[in-house]
DNA sequence: GTGAAAGCGCTAACAT
DNA sequence: ATGTTAGCGCTTTCAC
C-alpha cells in the first residue's frame, strides 16, 4: 500500500462491477439486492455468487440520495454526562435498532451559539431527530424545526402539531415522595433540593412538593425549595449551609436528583447524623448505585430507558407518515422506598 | 399541512432554486457555499440573500455521494451501559466535535451473529471507524476492516500495520494499588476481584496484581484472583463467600472495577467489618461516586474521556492520510488513595 | 425477467 | 469571475 491511495470511493466495488462481472445490467443487480422476488432465481444466484466474490457493499450514501431516507436519525442532548442521558441514549439506541435505524448524537447539543458556522446537526441526512430538552432552549427546536425534519421532543413540554412529545410525569412521583416524607416530619421540616430552577424536571418536582406539603401547613416556606445544579457538590453544599444553621436534624429532603441526594447523605454523615432517624431522604432517578450505598436511598424511579425508546418509536411512526396527528406519550414515575 | 406531504426531498429546496432566483449558475452557488473567496462579491452577496430567503440547506448526502466524505465516524461499543462506556463517548464525541465530525454509534456492537442481514455498521457511510473492544471480538474486527474504513481500535490490543491503537496502562495503576494494600497487609491476604476474565482489562489488572503480590509471598494462590463481571452483584457474592469463610475480616481486595467494589463494600457493612481497618479495598475507574460514598473509596483512575478523545485523533489523522504509519497511543492510570 | 436510461443534489474539472 | 458539463453510485420507471 502505498502512502496515498485512492479515496475509498474510487477503489470500492460498485454496482457496475458486480453487473460486469454477473453479466447482467446494475438494474438486475439492484433488484437481486432490494427485491429478490423479481428476479430469476438462477440470475440471482450467479449474482449473489459474484457479490461475494468482490465483497461488494452497496453503498450507503448513493442509495440515500436516491430513496431520500439515510436510516439514521439524531438524537440531541443537552450533554451526555451521567446515568440519566446515557441511559436514555441506551433506550433508544436498543430501538433504534429494533427498526434497523442508525443514532447519530450530538452531546452539548445549542443552537444558535457564537458564530458557528455549522448547524447543530447535520439535518439533511437524517430521517429524524430525537431532541431532549430540559430547560429553555427555543434557537435549538426553531433551527430543527426549519430544517424539516421529523422531531419529537423529550422532557420539554411542546404543543406543535406538527411535534410529538414523550414527557415524564413527575408530579406523581414527587408527591409520593412528599407523602412519604409527611408520614414521618412535619410539613415545615421538609425541603426540596432541585437542580438548576429552569430545568423542567426541577420545577415540576418542586411545584408538586410545594403543593403537597402545602396540604399539611399553611404555607411553604421559600427556604423550603433550594435550586441549584444536578451534582452531588452542589447537595453537600445546601446540607453544610443547614448544619450552620442547625436546621439539617429533624428534617425531611426530596432531592432533585440522587446525586444531589448523595452530597447531602455525604455531609450529614460528616456531621453525625443519623440516617433516616435525625434525616430522611429521597433521590429521583433511581440510579444504580442508590441501592447499594449504605443506608439504601430511597428514590423516584424514572423510566430513563423506556423514555429514550418512547421517543425513537414516536418518530418511527411519523417518518412513516410525516402528517400524522401529533402523540403524546406521558410516562409514570414511583417512589422505590429504601431505608433513608 | 396535509396528511401526506411531499417526501422531504421534494419540496427541499435544492442548489438549482437558488441559482435561478440569483440569476446565476449552480457553480456559483457552490461556490458560494464552499469556496466564498472564488467569487465577487457583489455575486456573493445576492445569492447569500437569496439562500437566505428559501432557506436553502446544502443537502449533506448529495455532497457526500460528491466528496466520498460523510463527516460521520462511527463508535462501535459494546455497551453503553455504565459510566465507563458514557465517558468514553463523550471524550470521543467532544473530539468529534472538535474536528467538525458526528458521531454515530452502535451499541451492543456484535458482527456475524445469528443471520443478521444488516452489519453492525453502515460502513459505507462512515469516514472512519472507532471500535472499543473490551473482550475478544475477532469477527467485528474482521468486518471492520474489509469495509476498508480507517480503523482506530480502542482497548484491544491490535497490531494491524493499518489500525490504529488507543490502550490502557492497567499495569501501572493495578501495580500501584497492590503496592497499596501490601503497605497495609500481607500478600497471602490480598484479593483481585475482577470482571470477566476474557476481559483485556481485567486481565492486564489481574496480572499486574499477581506480579506485584508475588513479590511479597512464595506463589499467589488460585483463591487469590476471582473473576465475575463488571457490577455490585457480584462483588456481593464474592463478597458473601468470603464472609462465610470467615476470611474476609483483614483482607485487601482490589476490585476490578468500582461497581464491584461497592458490591463488596455493601456486603461487608452488613457484615459490620470496618473500613479500612477489617478490609482494605481500591476500585477501578474513579468513577464520580468513588469520592461520595462512606468511607470514600480508593481507586485507580483511567482517563476515560481522554481515551475516547485520543481513538477520534488518530482516526482523524488515518482519514486525512489512509497510508500513515500505525500509531499506538497508551495512557497512564493511576492510584487515587481515598480512605477505603 | 431483464435492460436502458433518467435522475437524486451536489462538486469539480474544464471552458470561456 | 462565472458557466457548462460530467459524473458520484444508486433506484426506478418504462420498454421490451
Amino acid at each position: 500500500m502505498s502512502r496515498h491511495d485512492q479515496p475509498r470511493s474510487r477503489s470500492a466495488v460498485s454496482l457496475a462491477d458486480v453487473a460486469r462481472d454477473a453479466g447482467v445490467s446494475v438494474a438486475t443487480v439492484s433488484r437481486v439486492i432490494n427485491t429478490p422476488g423479481l428476479v430469476a432465481p438462477a440470475t440471482a444466484e450467479r449474482v449473489q455468487k459474484v457479490i461475494r466474490e468482490l465483497g461488494y457493499q452497496p453503498n450507503a450514501i448513493a442509495r440515500a440520495l436516491m430513496t431520500s431516507r439515510s436510516d439514521i436519525i439524531g438524537i440531541a442532548l443537552p450533554d451526555i454526562h451521567g446515568e440519566f442521558y446515557s441511559e436514555i441514549l441506551r433506550g433508544a439506541d436498543a430501538e433504534a435498532r429494533r427498526h434497523g435505524l442508525r443514532l447519530l448524537i450530538a452531546g452539548e447539543a445549542r443552537a444558535g451559539e457564537d458564530n458557528r458556522t455549522q448547524t447543530t446537526l447535520p439535518y439533511s441526512l437524517l430521517d429524524g431527530l430525537v431532541v431532549l430538552i430540559t430547560e429553555p432552549n427555543d434557537l435549538l427546536l426553531q433551527e430543527a424545526r426549519q430544517s424539516g425534519v421529523p422531531i419529537c421532543v423529550l422532557d420539554a413540554e411542546v404543543k406543535q402539531p406538527d411535534i410529538d412529545n414523550v414527557l415524564v410525569d413527575n408530579a406523581t412521583g414527587a408527591a409520593e415522595a412528599a407523602a412519604h416524607l409527611l408520614g414521618r416530619l412535619p410539613g415545615d421540616r421538609c425541603y426540596f433540593v432541585g437542580g438548576a430552577e429552569a430545568n423542567f424536571d426541577t420545577k415540576q418536582r418542586a411545584s408538586a412538593f410545594r403543593r403537597v406539603v402545602g396540604e399539611s401547613v399553611r404555607t411553604v416556606r421559600a427556604d423550603q425549595t433550594a435550586f441549584g445544579d444536578y451534582s452531588s457538590e452542589w447537595g453537600r453544599r445546601w446540607a453544610s449551609g443547614m448544619i450552620a444553621k442547625g436546621r439539617l436534624r429533624g428534617a425531611g429532603v426530596l432531592a432533585g436528583n440522587d446525586e444531589i441526594a448523595f452530597g447531602i447523605l455525604s455531609a450529614a454523615r460528616d456531621a453525625g447524623l443519623a440516617i433516616p432517624d435525625d434525616l430522611a431522604i429521597v433521590g429521583f432517578d433511581n440510579s444504580r448505585l442508590a441501592s447499594i450505598v449504605h443506608p439504601a436511598l430511597s428514590s423516584v424511579h424514572i423510566p430513563l430507558r423506556e423514555l429514550g425508546a418512547a421517543a425513537v418509536e414516536l418518530l418511527v411512526r411519523r417518518i412513516a407518515d410525516p402528517g400524522c396527528e401529533r402523540r403524546e406519550v406521558r410516562l409514570a414515575s414511583r417512589l422505590i422506598v429504601r431505608s433513608s
